[in-house]
DNA sequence: AATCTACCCAACCGCCCAACT
DNA sequence: GAGTTGGGCGGTTGGGTAGAT
Protein backbone atom coordinates (compact mmCIF):
# COMPACT_ATOMS: atom_id res chain seq x y z
CA UNK A 1 0.00 0.00 0.00
CA UNK A 2 1.49 3.14 -0.99
CA UNK A 3 1.50 6.42 0.69
CA UNK A 4 -2.22 8.37 0.42
CA UNK A 5 -1.86 11.71 -1.28
CA UNK A 6 -1.64 14.83 0.82
CA UNK A 7 -4.93 15.35 -0.48
CA UNK A 8 -7.36 15.27 -2.99
CA UNK A 9 -6.34 16.29 -6.34
CA UNK A 10 -9.77 16.35 -8.07
CA UNK A 11 -11.18 19.68 -8.67
CA UNK A 12 -8.43 21.33 -6.81
CA UNK A 13 -7.41 24.88 -8.19
CA UNK A 14 -3.56 24.64 -10.09
CA UNK A 15 -1.43 27.74 -11.35
CA UNK A 16 -1.22 31.37 -9.95
CA UNK A 17 -2.62 32.68 -7.14
CA UNK A 18 -4.95 35.27 -7.38
CA UNK A 19 -5.69 38.48 -5.40
CA UNK A 20 -9.13 36.71 -3.92
CA UNK A 21 -7.63 34.04 -2.96
CA UNK A 22 -4.22 35.56 -1.33
CA UNK A 23 -7.14 37.52 0.26
CA UNK A 24 -9.39 34.34 1.38
CA UNK A 25 -6.07 32.66 2.34
CA UNK A 26 -4.75 36.11 4.35
CA UNK A 27 -7.86 36.67 6.24
CA UNK A 28 -8.34 33.29 7.40
CA UNK A 29 -4.47 32.90 8.94
CA UNK A 30 -4.87 36.30 10.34
CA UNK A 31 -8.21 35.48 12.08
CA UNK A 32 -7.51 32.12 12.91
CA UNK A 33 -3.74 31.09 13.41
CA UNK A 34 -2.14 28.19 11.51
CA UNK A 35 -3.33 24.95 13.33
CA UNK A 36 -3.40 22.28 10.41
CA UNK A 37 -2.42 23.26 6.83
CA UNK A 38 -5.04 20.39 5.61
CA UNK A 39 -8.14 21.97 7.08
CA UNK A 40 -6.81 25.61 5.77
CA UNK A 41 -8.27 25.82 2.07
CA UNK A 42 -11.43 23.73 3.63
CA UNK A 43 -12.17 26.41 6.39
CA UNK A 44 -10.34 28.93 4.19
CA UNK A 45 -12.80 28.34 0.94
CA UNK A 46 -9.93 27.91 -1.64
CA UNK A 47 -10.19 25.20 -3.95
CA UNK A 48 -6.03 24.24 -3.13
CA UNK A 49 -3.96 21.75 -1.86
CA UNK A 50 -3.15 22.64 1.76
CA UNK A 51 0.68 22.38 0.94
CA UNK A 52 0.35 24.85 -1.80
CA UNK A 53 -1.66 27.21 0.41
CA UNK A 54 0.99 26.52 3.52
CA UNK A 55 3.66 27.37 0.32
CA UNK A 56 1.79 30.44 -1.01
CA UNK A 57 1.83 31.57 2.63
CA UNK A 58 5.66 31.33 3.30
CA UNK A 59 6.71 32.36 0.53
CA UNK A 60 4.82 35.22 -0.40
CA UNK A 61 1.80 36.13 1.70
CA UNK A 62 3.94 36.16 4.91
CA UNK A 63 3.39 39.63 6.33
CA UNK A 64 7.14 39.97 7.80
CA UNK A 65 8.62 39.06 4.14
CA UNK A 66 11.55 41.06 3.27
CA UNK A 67 11.44 42.24 -0.16
CA UNK A 68 13.07 43.46 -3.23
CA UNK A 69 16.97 42.57 -4.19
CA UNK A 70 19.22 40.96 -1.86
CA UNK A 71 22.03 42.69 -1.10
CA UNK A 72 26.07 42.57 -2.01
CA UNK A 73 26.44 41.82 1.71
CA UNK A 74 23.51 39.09 1.56
CA UNK A 75 24.91 37.29 -1.14
CA UNK A 76 28.26 37.40 0.27
CA UNK A 77 26.69 35.57 3.15
CA UNK A 78 24.48 33.28 1.68
CA UNK A 79 28.17 31.80 -0.03
CA UNK A 80 29.63 31.35 3.16
CA UNK A 81 27.22 29.54 4.36
CA UNK A 82 26.15 27.53 1.55
CA UNK A 83 30.21 26.78 1.35
CA UNK A 84 29.38 25.35 5.35
CA UNK A 85 25.74 23.89 4.64
CA UNK A 86 25.74 22.74 1.19
CA UNK A 87 22.48 23.00 -0.38
CA UNK A 88 20.05 23.71 2.93
CA UNK A 89 18.32 26.24 1.91
CA UNK A 90 16.28 26.22 4.73
CA UNK A 91 18.79 26.24 7.20
CA UNK A 92 20.85 29.16 4.58
CA UNK A 93 17.47 30.88 5.19
CA UNK A 94 16.88 30.68 8.93
CA UNK A 95 20.36 33.64 8.67
CA UNK A 96 18.25 35.90 6.42
CA UNK A 97 15.04 37.18 8.65
CA UNK A 98 11.69 38.14 5.82
CA UNK A 99 13.66 36.00 3.03
CA UNK A 100 12.18 32.55 2.53
CA UNK A 101 14.34 29.23 1.29
CA UNK A 102 12.67 29.25 -2.12
CA UNK A 103 13.79 32.98 -2.52
CA UNK A 104 17.79 31.80 -1.53
CA UNK A 105 17.51 28.59 -3.44
CA UNK A 106 16.70 30.81 -6.76
CA UNK A 107 19.00 33.36 -6.30
CA UNK A 108 21.69 30.59 -5.71
CA UNK A 109 20.76 28.59 -8.85
CA UNK A 110 19.99 32.06 -11.46
CA UNK A 111 22.96 33.96 -10.33
CA UNK A 112 25.22 33.01 -7.58
CA UNK A 113 25.80 29.52 -9.42
CA UNK A 114 26.61 31.53 -12.94
CA UNK A 115 28.84 33.81 -11.36
CA UNK A 116 30.88 30.82 -9.17
CA UNK A 117 31.66 29.27 -12.54
CA UNK A 118 32.64 32.19 -14.43
CA UNK A 119 35.01 33.17 -11.50
CA UNK A 120 36.52 29.39 -11.45
CA UNK A 121 35.06 28.06 -8.87
CA UNK A 122 32.99 24.78 -8.65
CA UNK A 123 29.19 25.67 -6.68
CA UNK A 124 29.27 22.44 -5.31
CA UNK A 125 32.80 22.36 -3.56
CA UNK A 126 33.64 26.06 -3.50
CA UNK A 127 36.95 25.18 -4.38
CA UNK A 128 38.95 26.09 -7.86
CA UNK A 129 38.00 24.18 -11.04
CA UNK A 130 40.62 23.64 -13.64
CA UNK A 131 40.54 26.91 -16.11
CA UNK A 132 40.31 24.71 -19.81
CA UNK A 133 38.00 27.36 -21.31
CA UNK A 134 38.40 30.73 -20.11
CA UNK A 135 41.46 32.21 -18.42
CA UNK A 136 41.29 34.13 -15.09
CA UNK A 137 41.73 37.46 -16.67
CA UNK A 138 38.52 36.58 -19.79
CA UNK A 139 36.37 35.20 -16.55
CA UNK A 140 37.22 38.25 -14.33
CA UNK A 141 36.01 40.54 -17.69
CA UNK A 142 32.77 38.83 -17.73
CA UNK A 143 32.10 38.62 -14.07
CA UNK A 144 32.97 42.89 -14.17
CA UNK A 145 30.27 42.91 -17.48
CA UNK A 146 27.50 40.66 -15.11
CA UNK A 147 28.22 42.98 -12.54
CA UNK A 148 27.44 46.28 -14.18
CA UNK A 149 24.34 44.68 -15.73
CA UNK A 150 22.96 43.97 -13.05
CA UNK A 151 23.45 47.45 -11.51
CA UNK A 152 21.59 48.85 -14.66
CA UNK A 153 19.06 46.23 -13.86
CA UNK A 154 18.74 47.37 -9.84
CA UNK A 155 18.33 50.52 -10.56
CA UNK A 156 15.57 50.28 -13.05
CA UNK A 157 13.77 47.86 -10.36
CA UNK A 158 14.14 50.54 -7.72
CA UNK A 159 12.93 53.39 -10.15
CA UNK A 160 9.75 51.62 -11.15
CA UNK A 161 9.06 50.73 -7.92
CA UNK A 162 9.31 54.11 -6.52
CA UNK A 163 7.19 55.12 -9.72
CA UNK A 164 4.26 53.56 -7.99
CA UNK A 165 3.20 51.22 -10.30
CA UNK A 166 4.16 47.62 -10.81
CA UNK A 167 2.83 46.00 -13.88
CA UNK A 168 3.35 42.96 -12.98
CA UNK A 169 0.22 40.65 -14.52
CA UNK A 170 0.55 38.56 -11.17
CA UNK A 171 0.27 41.32 -8.47
CA UNK A 172 -0.80 41.00 -5.41
CA UNK A 173 -1.22 42.79 -1.89
CA UNK A 174 2.39 43.10 -0.96
CA UNK A 175 3.84 43.84 -4.10
CA UNK A 176 2.75 47.62 -3.46
CA UNK A 177 6.08 49.62 -2.18
CA UNK A 178 6.74 50.04 0.98
CA UNK A 179 7.37 53.70 0.46
CA UNK A 180 3.82 54.75 -0.75
CA UNK A 181 2.54 54.09 2.65
CA UNK A 182 3.42 57.56 3.27
CA UNK A 183 0.75 59.07 0.68
CA UNK A 184 -1.81 59.27 2.85
CA UNK A 185 -2.72 56.10 2.90
CA UNK A 186 -4.44 54.00 5.72
CA UNK A 187 -5.16 50.76 6.66
CA UNK A 188 -6.96 50.65 10.18
CA UNK A 189 -8.03 47.44 11.71
CA UNK A 190 -11.76 47.74 14.41
CA UNK A 191 -10.89 45.54 16.97
CA UNK A 192 -14.10 45.80 18.70
CA UNK A 193 -15.99 43.64 16.14
CA UNK A 194 -15.80 40.01 16.69
CA UNK A 195 -13.92 39.50 13.19
CA UNK A 196 -10.77 41.37 12.27
CA UNK A 197 -12.06 44.12 10.10
CA UNK A 198 -9.89 46.10 7.96
CA UNK A 199 -11.21 49.21 6.63
CA UNK A 200 -8.43 51.39 4.47
CA UNK A 201 -9.16 55.08 3.67
CA UNK A 202 -7.61 56.35 0.65
CA UNK A 203 -7.45 60.74 1.24
CA UNK A 204 -9.75 60.60 3.53
CA UNK A 205 -12.75 58.94 2.12
CA UNK A 206 -13.75 54.92 1.16
CA UNK A 207 -13.28 54.20 -2.28
CA UNK A 208 -15.01 51.01 -2.00
CA UNK A 209 -17.48 49.09 0.11
CA UNK A 210 -16.01 45.67 0.50
CA UNK A 211 -12.99 46.62 3.05
CA UNK A 212 -10.84 43.43 1.03
CA UNK A 213 -11.21 45.55 -2.07
CA UNK A 214 -10.13 48.34 -0.21
CA UNK A 215 -6.82 46.33 1.19
CA UNK A 216 -6.37 45.14 -2.35
CA UNK A 217 -6.84 48.60 -4.30
CA UNK A 218 -4.56 50.77 -1.33
CA UNK A 219 -1.24 50.51 -0.46
CA UNK A 220 -0.35 49.10 3.11
CA UNK A 221 0.40 51.49 6.49
CA UNK A 222 3.08 48.27 6.77
CA UNK A 223 3.97 49.16 10.23
CA UNK A 224 0.70 47.38 11.01
CA UNK A 225 2.51 44.22 10.93
CA UNK A 226 5.45 45.23 12.75
CA UNK A 227 3.47 44.20 16.00
CA UNK A 228 1.12 41.72 14.53
CA UNK A 229 0.78 39.26 17.81
CA UNK A 230 -0.48 42.71 19.33
CA UNK A 231 -2.95 43.15 16.48
CA UNK A 232 -4.02 39.44 16.17
CA UNK A 233 -3.61 38.01 19.64
C1' DA B 1 7.42 44.32 -36.15
C1' DA B 2 8.15 39.55 -35.55
C1' DT B 3 10.67 35.84 -33.86
C1' DC B 4 14.04 33.68 -31.02
C1' DT B 5 16.62 32.98 -26.82
C1' DA B 6 17.90 33.39 -22.13
C1' DC B 7 16.56 34.39 -17.77
C1' DC B 8 13.71 34.71 -13.61
C1' DC B 9 10.78 32.98 -10.18
C1' DA B 10 6.30 31.13 -8.45
C1' DA B 11 4.50 26.87 -7.96
C1' DC B 12 4.46 21.96 -8.04
C1' DC B 13 6.22 17.26 -7.06
C1' DG B 14 7.96 13.70 -4.49
C1' DC B 15 10.67 12.32 -0.78
C1' DC B 16 11.93 12.39 4.13
C1' DC B 17 11.07 12.70 8.95
C1' DA B 18 8.76 13.26 13.27
C1' DA B 19 4.62 12.64 15.75
C1' DC B 20 0.87 10.02 16.58
C1' DT B 21 -2.11 5.80 16.80
C1' DG C 1 7.27 -2.07 15.98
C1' DA C 2 4.37 -0.98 12.01
C1' DG C 3 1.39 1.97 9.72
C1' DT C 4 -0.51 6.59 8.97
C1' DT C 5 -0.47 11.46 8.67
C1' DG C 6 1.02 16.17 8.18
C1' DG C 7 4.70 19.35 7.73
C1' DG C 8 9.01 20.53 5.80
C1' DC C 9 12.50 20.40 2.36
C1' DG C 10 15.09 20.35 -2.04
C1' DG C 11 14.79 19.64 -6.97
C1' DT C 12 12.47 20.76 -11.00
C1' DT C 13 9.33 22.86 -14.24
C1' DG C 14 6.56 26.02 -16.93
C1' DG C 15 4.94 30.57 -17.93
C1' DG C 16 6.03 35.24 -18.39
C1' DT C 17 9.28 38.80 -19.61
C1' DA C 18 13.23 41.28 -21.45
C1' DG C 19 16.74 41.59 -24.58
C1' DA C 20 18.84 40.18 -28.92
C1' DT C 21 18.52 39.26 -33.72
Amino acid sequence: MGRQPCCEKEGLKRGPWTIEEDHKLMNFILNNGIQCWRLVPKLAGLRRCGKSCRLRWINYLRPDLKRGALTEAEEDMIIELHSRLGNRWSKIASHFPGRTDNEIKNYWNTRIKKKLRLLGLDPVTHKPVDETENSAAENEEIYQHIISKEKETDYQTEGAAKSGFNEMKNISIFDVPKENSEMGSILSKTTDESSVNFSAIIDGHDQFEDPFQNWIASPLQWDVFSNLEENFP
